[in-house]
DNA sequence: AATAATTTTTAGACAAATCTAAAAAAAAGT
DNA sequence: ACTTTTTTTTAGATTTGTCTAAAAATTATT
């Protein structure tokens, strides 16, 4: 377990999540600007905030190198995660809160401190493994089971999967998927690309339908 | 409703609580001292915020002659108490937390801004009308259901009551109401007290025990 | 390799919420 | 009614997290 005794802020969590997210895609060290723009402040607000967290031993950081989380850092990111996904998994599983409402509220809920209360919530709601787009909730030991998965738009022809996730999860993207009566667990199978569009049209619960480019490549899918 | 679209900070909160609390006991204005003590911060503090909170017309406030909620800090105040009490019931009910380990968490809890997550909780939880301390829920228009209860301290001989809340609800009294097998909902009846030092003989959920008038006096009961 | 463009950091300022110390007002005691 | 005490407010400083503008370092371009 990481330093409990280092109390975070707010604002620190927020930086820490941050970087955690953004180190997926840039595991050699994230940009200060790639930090303020998904924080939506300024590359100077992010220097001083490095500063500090460096003092706190959450990351590792060289001025301007770029950032990577230290072992500290990597676990109090977990932690924030899991809160986030479990709280998520609370919202539709038990209030019924659709999927695209959920992120906003859980921004704030990931921030309440007791782990009693995490875990217990964790029992609560059976100990998933996945939130309501289908991305890990780490364990309490900050562990991540990952399953292989795909994007649709790099699907085989007449396999049959199952959607488990989605890439992009904006409220519009996933209004737009309720729309198209796509969600977690549907059976999907691809029939045929467009050269033009790029395109796809799909065998979606038996039902044929076509997808755009956008969406396929914002769709995770596995083999069933 | 209040003006939703004054966004208070979690410190604002704090104070509007506190003073929404002393108010309920002063309820001719508060002292900036009283709130001071409650918030574990200095009087100057509390000047100044209370400065602040008058311009948002949540307070009102004359200098040197204490302060009152508007209609505005009022309805603030219910609402904040509202969600405290029904994360309250959610840790207790849902969570198995135990009474004297909810009041911590749930002062984090009330600062979530969702009225829908809110009004969902309270739906999930079967729209509750006290909380695991016997304290009313505030329904969401700020309406509080009270009941005619009076102090253990208080009650008549021979009569029969019902545990129906706590006054001081800190963690040593509950902790020691759980040793004593007192609990809300538990039938009461008094059968003598004594004039060395106040304490009471009991008859409770049909054993005889003796209660110091210290509990006694922080105890809530009902006839039944 | 020199210059230009971009990224990042520093320096200085600001708002929120707090503090200490001192001043002002109100309340209490004689 | 006049002190004394208590309460409350003001003034000025501090911390956190932010900003703008300018300087410095890095990266890209010719």
């Amino acid at each position: 377990m990481y330093d409990k005794s280092l109390k975070m802020t707010i604002s620190e969590e927020n930086y820490i999540k941050v970087i955690y997210h953004l180190s997926l895609v840039s595991p050699n060290g994230v940009n200060t600007n790639a930090i303020a723009e998904m924080l939506d402040t300024k590359a100077s607000s992010v220097s001083d905030m490095l500063k500090k967290l460096s003092e706190k031993d959450m990351v590792s950081y060289q001025k301007y190198q770029g950032v990577t989380l230290t072992e500290n850092g990597l676990l109090c990111a977990k932690m924030i995660v899991r809160k986030h996904r479990l709280w998520e998994v609370f919202l539709v599983e038990k209030l019924n809160f659709s999927w695209d409402e959920v992120h906003e509220i859980a921004e704030e809920l990931e921030h309440i401190k007791s782990e009693k209360l995490v875990d217990k919530l964790d029992e609560y709601l059976g100990f998933p493994s996945f939130d309501p787009h289908g991305d890990p909730i780490p364990n309490e030991n900050g562990e991540i089971k990952n399953i292989e998965k795909l994007l649709l738009s790099e699907a085989e022809f007449n396999q049959d999967y199952i959607c488990v996730g989605v890439k992009n999860s904006s409220v519009e993207f996933l209004q737009y998927l309720d729309k198209r009566n796509i969600f977690l667990g549907v059976p999907i199978r691809v029939i045929s690309s467009e050269k033009f569009d790029h395109s796809f049209t799909i065998n979606l619960n038996s039902e044929i339908i076509s997808i755009s480019n956008k969406i396929a490549e914002n769709l995770y899918i596995k083999l069933r």
